[in-house]
DNA sequence: AGATTCCATCTATTATTGTCGATTAACGAT
DNA sequence: ATCGTTAATCGACAATAATAGATGGAATCT
């Protein structure tokens, strides 16, 4: 009980859903926004104060962004630096072209 | 036109959620990429035995598709004939630039 | 050592979601 | 009018998710 249908297999569909529903928040949207355009990583507290929810709450965001690799962790003594995945930068829109029927340049080792 | 450096506005968080949220799911994921495929309309009953779920969940899916017009719907006689929009094929992906920072062509007029 | 800062994890609450079966409504053909 | 087909909607249910508060642990400072 397997793919069968259509273009996307199930597999390839479960991924990519696992990507979207990475974004499917408006606040994991900013985070990820917010840490692609400064480059540098940013601690747990910047992304508080810039983000407007609870630490916990950023935590766990966080750590959903951090489980599809959408960013990336670095621990250094107390503080938590979170930056972006410069990978997810090039092939996340490419998962988005590929769900659209789009054509892709070619399929870098994206994951 | 884009305002550009400083992270996403909440309110363009929010709409961008709502479309990543729409296919935050494998199976509506693979009925967009079948819709996307054939560029011609497809029946409800088309998709339901393409996609392996019962009816009342296809209905329900495309329903949520089509709030975030990711589909069209034209019900002739007693069918329902659903067809990809072509104009979010070319947004959606043009959004996720968005979101991570990319330089985006031009902003087309996405609604 | 003790206090402090920074953050992950645990728990709880509330809200949303995916799926199904049954029902209902609209239409076409007989 | 009645039947069969097609699809939307309703009701229910289990699963998941978003958020906040409290707790705990580890590095740092006094």
């Amino acid at each position: 009980m397997n793919e069968s249908i259509g273009p996307l297999g199930r597999a390839e569909a479960v991924e990519y859903a696992s990507w979207f529903k990475a974004l499917a928040d408006a606040t994991r949207i900013q985070i990820v926004s917010l840490l692609a355009r400064r480059r540098e990583p940013m601690t747990v507290g910047e992304i508080v104060a810039a983000s407007g929810v609870g630490q916990s709450t950023v935590s766990h965001h966080l750590k959903i962004l951090a489980d599809v690799r959408f960013v990336l962790v670095e621990r250094r003594g107390t503080a938590g630096l979170y930056r972006i995945n410069g990978e997810c930068v090039s092939c996340f829109p490419t998962a988005a072209d590929v769900v659209m029927g789009n054509p892709v340049p070619v399929t870098p080792t994206c994951e």
